[in-house]
DNA sequence: GCTAAATCTCTTAGTGACTAAGATATATAT
DNA sequence: ATATATATCTTAGTCACTAAGAGATTTAGC
């Protein structure tokens, strides 16, 4: 086999088990919400408050693709649950800030026990110099991952007769 | 710092470095399901049958947690778009096969277009032996993430009053 | 072979999270 | 001041989901 043709090979490879993984990190995400018992975008709004912290109800709308009004719907059931809480920002009281209640989230944490304990397990495979490899991989990829989901939405906002056609039949009626 | 406290750090920060990447892997998907105008689970379907070809409608159940009704309904509307063929099984006629129709799909793999691009840019700053290091991770780690899975599936068959507590002030209703 | 139990998909009724559109409240610009 | 913009919430309606069970077929026990 030739070189190139090996790498080719490598590559799709590569990118099967890297969709096989990332499918089942998904259905990770949906066991967490079920055992938690709380919706899929509820538990996407709270990962987003644990990694930026106090942000507002528009900028959780802007992160996750869903509308205003289905946060306030999110908001609401994680504030009833004791997980966030809602706080009108002093200087622009149009807004809110909505953070997270530690104490009660810690327990939504605990979900995430065995994924990290798997993970620790897989990483102590890994020498230091392995895992700055796979850091910056990870790092570039989220790059990478960012840059096509704005391609992607680009297309959407294309009209819809110039777009490369799908024609699947009027989907949705 | 020490040795292992700059291991700790690094585990610390790739840990982070992939929940972000892995949550925008997500919303590529949610991203990709809008444009092609189905639902995000209908997708998700597409995506397995993809990967392990004819599969009947119990397992698609099975590996996405939805129960088979739901899968009726993923079936039916993706049967209608033309993306999916049913076929009963002649040597078990209770079971249906399900397939993609490869000339139609192949409209839905066009939309992971910018996302395969965005990789092999990526990927194209890795050597040989680099890919292999990431391909040996991405197939440990998804084996990882699914006995985790299994782990927190467990946990959730636990009869709630033995579970680790969340004590969410009653989620839902 | 025949009946009972098991297995697989589909149907039905009901529910919860979503969108679109617009209401409300506050801030900014002219 | 008034108009426009921004940020969140409200409302009505829709869609995909679950739970439960029906229907069709296969398997097991006798």
């Amino acid at each position: 086999m030739s070189r190139t043709k090996a790498r080719a090979a490598l590559l799709r490879e590569l990118e099967e088990a890297m969709r096989r993984s990332s499918a089942q990190g998904v259905l990770y995400g949906q066991t967490v919400a079920n055992v938690a018992g709380i919706a899929n975008s509820d538990l996407e709004c709270m990962d987003i408050l644990y990694l930026e912290g106090r942000v507002t109800a528009g900028r959780l709308a802007e992160v996750t693709g869903l509308t205003t009004g289905a946060i306030t719907g999110v908001v609401d059931r994680l504030e009833k649950a004791g997980l966030v809480r809602r706080e009108r920002d002093e200087k622009d009281r149009r807004k809110v800030f909505i953070s997270v209640v530690p104490e009660t989230a810690m327990k939504i944490g605990q979900l995430y026990v065995p994924m990290q304990q798997a993970m620790e397990k897989v990483f102590g495979a890994y020498s230091d110099e392995e895992l700055r490899l796979l850091l910056r991989f990870a790092t570039e990829g989220y790059k990478g991952v960012l840059a096509a989901t704005e391609a992607l939405k680009g297309l959407l906002d294309t009209p819809p007769e110039k777009r490369p056609d799908l024609k699947l039949k009027k989907l949705r009626r």
